[in-house]
This record gives C-alpha cells, structure tokens and sequence, in this order.
DNA sequence: TGTGTTCAAACTGTATACACTTTATATGCT
DNA sequence: AGCATATAAAGTGTATACAGTTTGAACACA
C-alpha cells in the first residue's frame, strides 16, 4: 500500500520527488512543462548532462523522456546531434489550423447537444469575465480557452477525435504570436457564438462558428506577420 | 499472449549494419515492422532483455526506440510492467475511421485537380488489376489501398494534415479485420469513384466519395463483428 | 482442494563507464 | 591576417552493472 508520502529527505534542486513516478515521467513531464511554459524555446540545444544534473535524474531516464516527446513532435533530433525543441513556425500553425478548421469544427457539431446547459453557462460566464479582467492576463487567456474549447472536444464521444485536437491545440499554442492581447474581444465573441449552439443542440451552427473561429485565427497570424 | 517469437533465425544478422543508422533508430524500424507487419500482435508483451538480444542490439537502445513507440501510440507501457503492443479494439477502429471520414475527405477535396493525369491513370490501373488478380493476396491488397489514398493525401499540401491520416491510417491498419477478401469488390469500386473525381479536379465529388468509401467500411466492420 | 506465505528467478529502472562523434581551441604555415 | 591542421574539450551513443519490483513456483497449513 502507497501511503504516498516517505519522509523522502533529498529533494534535488528544485525538481520535486513526485512520489509514486519514477525518474523517467518526472524528466518527461518537467521537460514537457519546460517546453509549454516557453522555458525551453523552439530551436533550442537540449544538452542531456546539464539538464538532467537541472532535473536531478542522470541521462537515462531524461533520455527516454526525451525520445516520448519526440514521437509526440515536441522535440527533433538528428544523428549524433543534441535534441532541439520543435520550432513551431507560420507554415507548421497555418496548416494546423486549417485541420483544427475541420476537424474542431466535427467535435463542435457531434458536441451539439450533448453538453448540460448548466456547464455551458458556467464556461460563457468565464468567457465574460476574461473580456473585463484588467489588467490583461496571456495565462488566464490561454486557461480559458482550453476550457471553451475542451468543454465540446470531451462531449464529442470520440476519444480519437479528442487526441488529435489536443495534440494540434499544443502545436497552434507553440505558435509565438505576437499581440495576442488583440485576440481577446473576437475570441470572446467567437466563443460565445460557439457555446451558444452547442447550448441550442444546433449542430450545423456550431460547426459554422467553430469553423469562422478558426478562419478568424488563421486570418490574424496572416495580418500580424504578413 | 507472451511474445517469444520462435527462433527467427538470423534477425540480428539481417538487421545488422545498416550504415548510417545506430542501434537506436534501427530497433525503431525494426520494432515498428514487427508490429506493422502483426508479428508482434496486439496485446503481446514485450520482454526487453530478449527483444534486445534477437535485434542485436543491447537494452538502451531498444528501450529508448519503445519509448518513440509509445509517444506515437503504437506500443503502452504504465510503471514498472512491460511494455505491450496496443490493441486496436473496435471502438479505436470506428472512431478512427469516423476522423477519416471528415480529414480524408476534407484531404481528396483539397487534392481534386492537384494530380498530373498519368499518375491518377496509373494508379487505376493498378486498382482495376489488383481486382482481378487470383489468388486472392493481402499484400497486395494492401499496398494498393496504400497507394491509392497516398495519392490524394501527398496531393493535399497540408503536411500536418497527411501526417495524422498516416498515423490514423496506422491504426486501422493494425485492427485484425476477417474476411478482408470480401472488401477486394467495393474497395476496387469506392477507390476508382475517388481516382475519378480527383482526375476531374472536382472537389465535392472527391470529398463524397471519400466519405462513402470511409462509411463503407465503417458499415462493413459492424457487420462483420455485429 | 484451496489459500496464504516465502523465496528465487525474471524483469524493469537507473546510474555510470567508456567508446565514438562533433565542436571549439590552439597552432603552424603561407 | 587568413586558412588549414592538430588537439583538447564537450557531447552523444551504447553496454553493462546493480538496485528495486514483480511474478511465479514451492511449500505449509487448514
């Protein structure tokens, strides 16, 4: 029986014992962390020692780590060449989102229905509030769109579907966007646009707003570096 | 089901030296033949001492391709158990398919009129050949259902796009399916309806076709289990 | 027969040593 | 100075030893 909490007494530099995983999900996850928090940029050297000496595990476990996240393509590496972390460029989020269009757009109009009108109008309260929420807050943005957004992938009832769209929504999110503060009112109106169908059972109108919302990121990135 | 596979006899001696490739990323290839190829079959566990030494190549490496495996989800693995090649049960299948369903036919769209004439006719004759040869042969088969949808999906221009259909197209694959010899007549049917469209650069007619062709065996699985 | 217990064998998890490769630095030549 | 070459330093690739964990068989007991 795991008690859950040995009097483990080292704790190295920083990186918590997590008890129950071993040294190896720690590195996978710490890495992970790493790279979605842009601690670790796109294009940046992994040196295994340094980091693994940072993490407290040795180059095994984090090596290991490192190979999961390169199936999931969040890291590349080439013949005797050091890890580099994926560099999400115009081209790699263009064409994500031209998938998310049609494929979040699916989620959102198999969602249709399917979610209580209690949860629907608990996230649009979220959405609301973000809009007023001074002074602007990029995590509290990013929160809450996971949430719109996670709120029809999880009732489209195809786990597949589901998988994917996390995997995409990951690679659009290490996107550097610049003046993402400008997204805040036509996500907010976009989202709601969203949710209101999927509160209505309206499938087609959720896949419609799902759809414009996409076109409308798509023409933004387009704008803002164009 | 335990996996010692009987003595393959010169597996290491075949898989050796493949110039400019380590032991790493040669057990990737090896291991992911091996599972494509069902001799590794759903289920099975992985003994990795064993599986080293019939690949030639010592633990590290071998974890280390398992580990690739397991961020591409072809092989699951929890804590301190071994690792386990997936099972594709029905569910992953039809879900999988319903994702091909939108994303292909989203795809054969996009390729509608993207594909030199010659290539379309070349692939259909190989579609019409394939329909007449005897014996019946799975290879084959499979091959020519490959180069069919590769095709269109090489033509789409969205490489993150053709990336999921692969891995998705992976899954299917990977379902044990009885009687595939009964999909030889429709298959032949929904790929020319396809190849036609796509020659005609019409990109509504390739999008319906696609999605029947999907539906189609959709349908035929539940038949075939139900 | 069935059930718990003990112990050994087999297996996975991790650290580390060392070989091999790449990169950076120093040196010498023109 | 500029370029080529030798050499050291740093880094990646792999094997292996060993610790920790799980599994399974043997055995004792009711």
């Amino acid at each position: 029986m795991d008690t859950g909490w040995d009097a483990g007494g080292d704790q190295k530099a920083g990186a918590a014992r997590d008890p129950g995983s071993n040294a190896s999900a720690r590195a996978y996850r710490a890495v992970s962390d790493l790279i979605k928090d842009r601690r670790l940029k796109g294009g940046d050297r992994i040196v295994e020692k340094r980091l693994a000496d940072q993490l407290g595990v040795s180059r095994t476990p984090l090596r290991e780590a490192l190979q999961r996240l390169e199936g999931e393509g969040l890291v590349l590496k080439s013949a005797n060449q050091p890890y580099i972390v994926r560099k999400v460029d115009l081209r790699d989020y263009l064409q994500s989102l031209r998938v998310r269009k049609t494929l979040e757009a699916e989620a959102a109009a198999l969602a249709a229905g399917r979610v209580p009108a209690s949860e629907v109008r608990a996230v649009r309260e979220q959405v609301l509030a973000l809009e007023k929420l001074r002074p602007y807050d990029v995590h509290a943005h990013w929160a809450c769109d996971h949430r719109v957004h996670a709120l029809f992938i999880e009732a489209c009832g195809n786990r597949v579907m589901a998988d994917i769209l996390y995997e995409l929504r990951m690679t659009t999110r290490l996107f550097e966007i610049t003046q993402l503060a400008d997204r805040l009112g036509p996500d907010a109106r976009e989202h709601i646009a969203i949710l209101d169908a999927i509160e209505a059972g309206d499938a087609e109108g959720a896949r419609r707003a799902m759809a414009t919302h996409a076109q409308s990121l798509f023409d933004f990135a387009v704008d803002q570096i164009g």
